[in-house]
DNA sequence: TCATTAAATTGTT
DNA sequence: AACAATTTAATGA
């Protein structure tokens, strides 16, 4: 398919930018075809590059120096992720994996650092990312510890469907129980139980290694 | 293509 | 947290 179009539809920002910019940003973009599961970036990596998910859907699983009180969040197409490791220049501090089939996009740090120097829009729509993301881990911050476990899984599984928008559609994610729960930040055998209840509520389907959600609007307000 | 085995995921104690 | 049961995947005939 046609790069250019295919950025134009997973990048919000592409379409800020100067016909010359986009043209510099086409020729240093590389995109990459992963199956199910692949590991994308690996923590302790140096960052190369901002990561765009062009299609599928990706999980960043955010852990300590530790390793093991990881969060995870999803981040759908047309997400992009990482400049925080490419602003700071330092080693990536997450996982990335692909959750499904996903398309990635990668633009060097120097066609970055570029952009950032050149075009005001495009450090506007920086700017508004970050600003939402902090919004969101403020969000999380808050049902952490307002909401049931029951409803916390519930808005976690609305955070990774809301920004998918599957209309009417059948919508499925290859996810384990177990992700769920670092997800939530909960244990494995709470989601079970936490599941259970939502698809008592006729929220969601249990599958193996899958749900199938069933009501996004419901789950959004499931114990609010 | 089918049967057996292995690995992974889920449910229960 | 550990164990048992169920499902998918993988291997070999």
């Amino acid at each position: 398919m046609d790069q250019k179009s295919s950025l134009q539809e997973s990048a919000a920002w592409f379409d800020l930018l100067s016909a010359d910019q986009q043209q510099r940003v086409q020729q240093n973009v590389s995109v990459t075809q992963y199956p199910a599961g692949a590991m994308i970036e690996r923590k302790g990596e140096q960052a190369y590059a901002w990561i765009g998910v062009l299609s599928g859907l990706v999980k960043v699983s955010v852990g300590t120096s530790d390793g093991k009180l990881a969060s995870l969040t999803g981040v759908p197409s047309g997400g992009w992720i990482g400049e925080g490791s490419l602003l700071k220049d330092e080693r990536r501090k997450y996982d990335v994996v692909a959750l499904r089939e996903c398309a990635i996009a990668r633009l060097p740090a120097a066609s970055f650092n570029w952009l950032l120097d050149n075009s005001i829009p495009f450090n506007r729509y920086l700017l508004h990312q970050l600003n939402e993301r902090v919004a969101q881990f403020i969000g999380k911050a808050e049902y952490d510890r307002l909401l049931a476990p029951d409803a916390r899984v519930a808005r976690c599984l609305a955070e990774l469907f809301n920004p998918l928008l599957y209309p009417g559609k059948s919508m499925r994610l290859d996810i384990t129980q177990e992700e769920i729960g670092y997800l939530a930040r909960i244990s494995r055998q709470r989601t079970n139980q936490a599941l259970r209840a939502l698809e008592q509520a006729q929220l969601l389907k249990i599958e193996y290694g899958a749900v199938q959600v069933l009501s996004l609007d419901g789950l959004k307000h499931y114990g609010v």
